[in-house]
DNA sequence: GCGGATCCTGACGGAATCTTGAGGCGACCA
DNA sequence: TGGTCGCCTCAAGATTCCGTCAGGATCCGC
């Protein structure tokens, strides 16, 4: 059976930028679908689940940042951003927000077809812990979409700190997340040196979903390596 | 607890350029090291095992993208090509060869030091399609992935060094690991002289896998060599 | 300005881990 | 028989790592 070409989802409030790349698109092999505003792209995002998103810049309806910042926690599909404005400070802002590539227009569609095969090829090895959109064990159901996470059907509240912490550990669920990663991830790169933060973090994460905070089930300590969270069930 | 920076190779041929991306990539917390032809990129690259290379194409012993085609099918690091020409052609080259992003100078160091969180994070990211490590006989189960090890479906707790010295087994099962190559892989260079560690973690590791730890059926000594771990059957 | 929530930071006790030493056992050899 | 050597076992510090608590700083809405 043929596999389905990938998906590439074009957000660009330009119709005639949407056909060009739409056509240049198809000629290579993809399909496509698009979105002229952040809410349809956000809504095709998650609706349709496109195995990549072209992400263009300067919508009408908002900062397109936002959709990067939205979208990165709850799927890890590989956002590539076109933009007209070749300033390093957004450069630096869309690849910090989560953004995979940034292309600055114009480009040539050779680099941008090069650049998608990377951008596909780095998303075809993983895919390991399903990365499904929601998590479920234990009681504790997290939904990265929402933004939700509840025990035993009862909405729990958490701090944000607290929350990119429990993310970080849900993607990674079943392996271990070394200090490092968790570290880097939700304090930045600087933070590598003040594994105490994950400490204090890791305790108020347990005392809000664990039944006994002092014999963790769901969120285990791997001694000198990390932390880990158990297996998604759901 | 000091976790360790993660570690980038810089493959260029002019000193200068060197020293200043080593002066920016310090500051930004990472360490270094550098190599100024190919052959020294390539065998830094296989011995220090680095977190990530940046190479310069253009180097004086042949054609820098031979760097990459080289390495990419033996190891995943991420590689960002730097380079004076910003030609189509050669952009697409390298990212086909398997490079995960090209620069083309001037670049800034800012945009730099994004791309390479871009890599680090990719990099941080599971790996599901390469279980080649993984190691299953006689009722013990090895995940490397998970850093998860299993005898007949429990799960084993392993400490850090005990968990080192069954990867370094593992790696070689079926073949007998000398005491030297275990004990500076497990401890470092300079463990050489102390041999009395290895049988200590050694009878550990027994008693965690084994059924009866005094005649050792997976984790065999093979007397005035080293050790040697019974071959993989998964 | 005020109250509340959140975050950072230091101090401390206890737990897990690593290191080191002492002693036992069996193989081998003179 | 006695000695040496390599390997195994056990266990007691020493050290590192982790969990907990709480005070103070910061931010934000009102």
């Amino acid at each position: 059976m043929a596999i389905a070409a990938p998906l590439i989802l074009i957000v660009d409030d330009e119709a005639p930028v949407r056909s060009v790349l739409a056509a240049a698109l198809h000629a290579a092999g993809y399909r496509t679908i698009e979105a002229p505003t952040l809410r349809f792209g956000l809504s095709h995002a998650l609706g349709h689940r496109p195995d990549l998103i072209l992400l263009d810049l300067g919508l009408p309806d908002g900062p397109g940042l936002s959709l990067v910042t939205t979208l990165r926690p709850a799927i890890r599909t590989p956002i590539i951003v076109l933009s007209a404005r070749g300033e390093d400070r957004a450069k630096v802002a869309a690849l910090d927000a989560g953004a995979d590539d940034y292309l600055t227009k114009p480009f040539s569609i050779e680099e941008l077809l090069a650049r998608i095969r990377v951008a596909l090829r780095h998303a075809d090895a993983p895919i390991c812990g399903e990365n499904g959109l929601a998590f479920a064990a234990g009681g504790v159901h997290v939904d990265p979409v929402r933004r939700a996470v509840s025990r035993d059907g009862e909405a729990i509240h958490l701090t944000p700190t607290e929350y990119k912490l429990l993310l970080a550990l849900v993607r990674q669920a079943g392996r271990v997340a070394t200090h490092r990663s968790l570290l880097t991830e939700v304090w930045g790169q600087s933070a590598a040196a003040h594994p105490h933060y994950l400490r204090v973090y890791m305790a108020q994460l347990r005392n809000k979903l664990e039944d006994d905070p002092s014999n963790p089930v769901l969120l285990l300590t791997e001694p000198g390596v990390g932390y880990r969270m158990i297996e998604n069930a759901s």
